[in-house]
DNA sequence: TTGTAAGCGTTATCAG
DNA sequence: CTGATAACGCTTACAA
């Protein structure tokens, strides 16, 4: 009676090879602690009956799954493809298998996800942004399970974090904005509840109003989801009033390419009549014309940096310091200096 | 000497709640076969530990691990993202999780996937495409893992397929466009190698150019991987001749935003100087100025109806039937009629 | 209805 | 260097 539907086990490696259970174990895992002859049997057994270790069993041994976790807000829009790519990547270098899910943006969602990764025991979890229910964060500690906040940079957090200062990017982008002569500013906001991300942008903008002696009334805000056709609508929503802003700062590229295809839509020309930038610098900053002149992000950078990082406080249970990473302007020409008239 | 670090087992409860390890197992997984004075004290028991599961344990006794793997060519553009995520809430409405991974659109590198979900206890597997080497095949039906491709329906196959008709939309489209008038066609292809839906594309423009007697000849044909700034150079490769085409048919969307976008650093007008269509309708066709006149895919149907297909062939351990979805034409501003010049 | 005990496929600890 | 053998945490006959 041979083994006709399951996977090939240790068991029958070893017996192929004849040689016992642990010594085929070795060959896998301490090659050097076996000799070279029953070495190239056991492989060579391995490779003939095409086996692969079975997963469960060795985690349920080892305790560990080898798994990370993540949860993003998303996997529709590429503003997480390309950091989460990366993350998998490193992952998979150091031979972890990444466990992706989405939350929709909605935080009941993101805490039952992270209750299941946990339960199909994940070592350790990526999480975005710092904004959830400290009851999150109490669970995470009492089974200890390391996790790490990206795509955002706190210092002083409950979680490390490896990203970027949101707040400061966006004041930075703002400043330049006003540089250029701009006074009546507009901002097109994702939903700054829950998502601190969206807060500290918004939070940035403001601080360089102030900064630079404006007037915080000249700024308008709209919050809405990240979707190009509400970035659209919110564009036109701004610009309908009597003395609309002469630019336009949008949350994230999305928004931004909604805007500014709106505004050709409406007839103004950018940055001519209107100026708008985004944040991010997803590929679509680059195809829409005029290009966005946006916040670049390191995305990948931060994505392996993450995994290295999850994957250190996985095996040496050591809390992670949190690392800042640097955002640029990235000039489009989507900006220009205010209209005089 | 108290569990300190671990997380509570089975055996924990058991004790705390004065029943054997098999009653508190029941107690979880089949309620109604233990009275109900003894549930009480074990789901107290449960409670007051905060016990979850052990999956590993679990899967390796039930050799189901509530997983469904999928291997995509690519996370980081949009044209999986969509499908992807519906196929995960479908998924996940069913109790099983999805493990994602990405081959970079290589064979090698789907097949070391294919096996490491497998190895990590894969229910399933959902696969792109049916273009794979034959041993895979193998492998999976030895192990009797079901599987299933999607993106591509092609009805006689080793793999049920849920898709759609790669050769007959793009041949439905082709047959558009020769209506307008164009008979000097450019087709950005996908890499055609290994990859069955950039090929049964391929095959539909030239199916079209016969069944409407044009010259095989008039078709140009430029094969590059699905990058926007590699659908430019292609475009800008195509239109350089002596005698360019009047209109390009991109292998998706993403070609031909980059595709049209170079036509207009090039100063040509589309759609009056030349056509651009795309594939797939995602976002990004209907951002890009004019809006690409395109292929709908019913990516969200597609997704959620192969989850559904995967899980009922996993727990019935039956052959799912092929399923192929329908297409249609979008229209957007990229194609107009071939100039009588 | 509940308990006992035999695995599931690995790894790790000891002997040999 | 290699081979028994005991865990790991859970489910599931089989007994009681």
């Amino acid at each position: 009676m041979s083994k006709l539907k399951s996977a090939p086990t240790l068991d029958d490696v070893a017996r192929r090879a004849g040689v016992s259970t642990a010594t085929v174990s070795r060959c896998l895992n301490t090659p050097e602690r076996v000799v070279e002859a029953t070495r190239k049997k056991v492989l060579s057994a391995v490779e003939a009956l095409g086996y692969t270790p079975n997963f469960a069993a060795r985690a349920m041994v080892a305790k560990r799954a080898y798994t990370i976790g993540a949860i993003i807000p998303t996997m529709e829009n590429a503003i997480f493809a390309r950091g989460l790519q990366a993350f998998q990547e490193a992952l998979h270098l150091h031979g972890y298998t990444l466990l992706v899910s989405s939350s929709a943006y909605k935080p009941e969602i993101e805490e039952e996800q992270i209750r299941t990764l946990v339960a199909r025991g994940a070592d350790g979890l990526l999480l975005i942004g710092h904004d959830r229910a400290p009851r999150i964060y109490e669970y995470l500690e009492r089974l200890k399970i390391p996790a790490l906040v990206a795509w955002s940079f706190v210092s002083e957090s409950y979680l490390p974090s490896i990203g970027f200062d949101n707040r400061k990017a966006m004041f930075e982008l703002t400043e330049r904005v006003v540089g250029l002569g701009h006074t009546r500013l507009g901002m097109i906001s994702g939903i700054t509840h829950g998502n601190d991300r969206a807060r500290l942008r918004l939070e940035g903008v403001r601080d360089a109003i102030q900064a630079n002696g404006l007037n915080p009334e000249t700024l308008q805000v709209v919050e809405t989801t990240y979707e190009i056709e509400n970035g659209a609508e919110a564009f036109s929503g701004l610009m309908s009033q009597q003395r609309p802003p002469s630019a336009i700062l949008c949350g994230n590229d999305v928004l931004a390419a909604g805007a500014l295809r709106r505004a050709q839509d409406m007839g103004l020309r950018v940055p001519e009549d209107v100026s708008i930038t985004g944040f991010d610098d997803i590929e679509l900053a680059r195809i829409v014309r005029p290009a966005l002149t946006t916040v670049h992000v390191p995305h990948r950078e931060m994505g392996s940096k993450a995994a290295l990082a999850l994957v250190e406080m996985v095996e040496q249970k050591t809390r992670t310091s949190a690392q800042r990473l640097e955002t640029h302007i990235v000039e489009g020409q989507s900006l220009g200096p205010a209209n005089s008239g």
